[in-house]
DNA sequence: GACCAGATTGTCT
DNA sequence: GACAATCTGGTCA
């Protein structure tokens, strides 16, 4: 039975919050109909704990969301290029977020199409960047809760317990900690897997 | 298939 | 003024 997630779901630590979100499904309400895909990869980033986090330094105008209350999205511009999504989390009293960093397409593959110029499925999503545009998302969406109806996730039971775990991708500070999380032999998992 | 450089702008020092 | 939680397209093999 599919079922939208709980806002206490969020409230549970970043890397607890990460592995759990993955096989689930992110949903985005549009008024041409939903945009669906499972999510594949996840990152997990702690607060000020965490050297590779954008709450290390403490709260700014940028990063307030992390800080507030879990089941947030938090949507941060990267390389002044490309948008990034995470979901705010919580628990420790301290800031933290999960990045999703790559779907697997379910729903509303023609609007992803459209908005990527990319037909192959695995050109979608398989990306932090990809799949904020895919799903059209942008700074207006920072904030957004996810207990509204304008974006959220499901759980419909999927066996996600096949999973790898790894060191976080792109950062330059706080490489030791295996914060990485995807589904074994999924071929919508992003590129940057460690070598091997 | 693997490796490398360029794009481009908000945010922080 | 420098840097960044990335993607793309080029080159070389």
């Amino acid at each position: 039975m599919p079922g939208v997630i709980p806002r206490s779901f969020y409230d549970r630590e970043a890397r607890v919050v990460a592995r759990d979100l993955l096989g689930t499904i992110f949903v985005r309400q549009e008024p041409e109909g939903e945009l669906r895909g499972r999510i594949v990869e996840t990152e997990a980033y702690e607060g000020r704990n965490d050297p590779g986090s954008h709450a290390f330094r403490g709260p700014t105008e940028r990063t307030q969301v992390m800080f507030g209350p879990a089941g947030h999205l938090y949507v941060y511009r990267s390389y002044g290029v490309h948008w990034c999504v995470n979901v705010v989390t919580n628990a420790t009293g301290d800031a933290g977020a999960v990045l999703l960093r790559a779907l697997e397409p379910i729903a509303g593959i023609d609007r992803m199409r459209a908005r990527r110029d990319r037909t192959a499925l695995e050109d979608l999503c398989s990306g932090p960047g990809k799949l904020c545009q895919a799903y059209g998302i942008t700074r207006e969406q920072n904030g957004v809760d996810l207990e509204s109806r304008l974006i959220w996730i499901e759980d419909d039971g999927f066996d996600a317990s096949d999973v790898v775990t790894t060191a976080r991708v792109g950062l330059s500070a706080g490489r030791e900690t295996q914060l990485r999380f995807f589904l074994r032999g999924n071929a919508f998992v992003s590129r940057g897997r460690p070598s091997v």
